[in-house]
RNA sequence: GCGCUCGUUGUCUAGGGGCUAUGAUGGAUCCCUGCCACGGAUCCGGCCCGGGUUCAAAUCCCGGCGAGCGCACCA
């Protein structure tokens, strides 16, 4: 696409203008990248994804939790991200050029040995062989930690981190989860939270944050329900827009929309369970509004998949600003955490079977809000010769209603009042407007995407009916009063088309 | 963090040492307006931050911060 970049700055302008997101934050002080504000509009998009989100998981069988953002040390210790987030990062002297240390030493002397140096060792290791900067033949100065989890510290001297996941936290609650589900496994859990990654230079805006809300669901699960899940057949016959590996091997990004029985015959998914999560991913997803034709289901190539994972699948969002966006991943987590936090805390982090300890899987379903967020407003911009306006699902439109009076005259002001205070206690979100012409109302909710506008005429004051504007085809229909709530409702629930009206 | 390019009202933008910084769009109040950015009046609002050069800096130089692209990074 070449203009890539040109719709990529119709979005942020508009979101700016409008109030969706503004930054870098602090933008008074010149703004930190990856740290974004969100505006009036963006909250309120933001809370309708959540709610979304959180109502998906709920009918699935998931309940809610909140853990601290902050956790001492130690946590991450047993995670593996104390190890896995502090790269060693050596700088060039001469031209200040930046490489990995390890990598480094492994692509000029493969036949080196430095799994698991310190850094001390590793500085040493580069002084021994010789190596220089491969840009500009410049010494290469010590080695040095780079932590991609941001520290901090509680009280006087414990070291702490923010969680750079929400994953983590919750498996920390495991033995209480066995109270609370009664020692019945599978359990199901998930959690809406703010997660840190301190991104050496973090790019595409909302994309990639150092602060973001993160969504993780896990199940805790055994081997037996997972090969032979409960719900499964729920959703055995619905298809999936899948990209597996070997198709991608095969230089091909062809998605082959199969159902998912199918997919786990041609092995495709390891289990029913995991299979079922993938499913869940993208259901998750289409409440949010994304449409068939622009999400797929792309499996990790094996070299791309982190240490923890068995099998990863990602569902990816196709924008215009950016192409096909990552925005969720689901990952089969075996049993590395439970097991790892059971050493390090000496905690009973299993279950018996068969008289037998045994620690369970976990599946995951992993994504920042941000992405979905942004890649939703990238998909619902519309614009032809006469205006632009913002196509969102009407559940999810971060203002449902509007109400104007045709002019500013004070008896249509006084009923157009009453209407609006009658569509606010119904609990929609709702605007009113009286400033400038009725056409150049309907602009201004249409560029916010407003999926309806209720108009106050002189009619309405002789026979009490008002018209319903429909943000996409501009149509309106005239409704009675005392009908317009249920009617709006109706309409912003999807329950209704406004063509059936 | 490196390299290249860039940073002017809410948004988009012209200018590139010299009176009061250009235009569009937007917003506010009023008039007009009987359904899709009409028109009129009045008003609002800007040179990213810091230092330097100069009689004089939005403009030139240095540094910082931020943005786009490329490199690196992305558990």
């Amino acid at each position: 696409m070449s203009d890539d970049k040109d719709h990529q700055e119709i979005i942020y302008g508009l979101c700016k203008k409008r109030g969706f997101f503004w930054g870098p934050s602090p933008e008074i002080y010149g703004g930190a990248a990856g740290l974004y504000d969100l505006g009036p509009l963006g909250k309120l998009l933001k809370n309708r994804l959540e709610g979304q989100i959180r109502s998906s998981f709920v009918k699935a069988n998931f309940w809610e939790v909140e853990c601290p953002t902050v956790s001492p040390e130690i946590v991450w210790k047993a995670s593996g991200h104390l190890d896995g987030f502090i790269d060693p990062i050596t700088e060039c002297i001469k031209c200040g050029q930046n490489y990995r240390a390890d990598d480094l030493i492994e692509e000029l002397a493969p036949d080196a040995k430095i799994k698991g140096l310190s850094l001390d060792e590793l500085t040493e290791k580069i002084n021994e062989l010789g190596i220089v900067c491969p840009s500009c033949k410049g010494e290469l100065g010590p080695v040095t930690q780079y932590n991609l989890m941001l520290r901090t510290q509680l009280g006087l001297d414990q070291v702490a981190y923010m969680r750079p996941e929400t994953a983590t936290t919750t498996y920390l609650l495991f033995k209480r989860f066995l109270t609370f589900f009664r020692n019945k496994l599978p359990a199901q859990v998930f959690q809406i939270g703010k997660a840190y990654r301190n991104e050496i230079s973090p790019r595409q805006g909302m994309l990639r944050l150092r602060e973001f809300t993160q969504v993780e669901g896990q199940i805790f699960i055994l081997k037996a329900d997972e090969v032979d899940w409960e719900y499964f057949p729920d959703i055995a016959d619905d298809k999936l827009p899948l990209l597996p590996y070997q198709i991608q091997e095969e230089e091909s990004d062809e998605v082959s929309n199969i159902t998912v029985k199918e997919a786990l015959e041609k092995g495709y998914f390891a289990t029913q369970a995991y299979a079922w999560c993938v499913h869940l991913a993208y259901q998750i997803f289409r409440s949010m509004g994304f449409t068939n034709e622009v999400m797929r289901l792309r499996q990790h190539l094996m070299n791309e998949r982190a240490h923890y994972a068995k099998d990863a699948w990602d569902v990816e969002i196709f924008t215009e600003s950016f192409g096909w966006v990552e925005c969720c991943g689901v990952h089969d987590r075996g049993n590395y955490d439970l097991t790892r936090h059971k050493e390090f805390s000496k905690e009973k982090l299993y279950v018996k079977v068969d008289k037998k300890p045994v620690v369970p899987n976990v599946l995951e379903i992993a994504f920042g809000v941000e992405r979905p967020l942004y890649c939703l407003i990238d998909n619902a911009y519309e614009e032809d010769e006469e205006r632009s306006w913002l196509r969102f699902p009407p559940r999810v439109a971060p203002i449902q209603v509007a109400v104007f009076p045709l002019m500013g005259k004070d008896e249509l002001e006084s009923v157009a009042k009453d209407i609006y205070d009658d569509i606010l206690e119904s609990g929609l979100i709702i605007y009113y407007d009286r400033s400038g012409s009725i056409g150049r109302r309907y602009r201004r909710q249409d560029e916010v995407g407003t999926p309806y506008c209720v108009t106050i005429d002189y009619d309405t004051l002789e026979d009490t009916t008002v018209t319903i504007r429909d943000r996409d085809s501009m149509d309106q229909v005239r409704v009675k009063r005392e009908n317009l709530v249920v009617v709006l409702r109706n309409l912003v629930r999807g329950e209704k088309r406004f063509s059936d009206l």
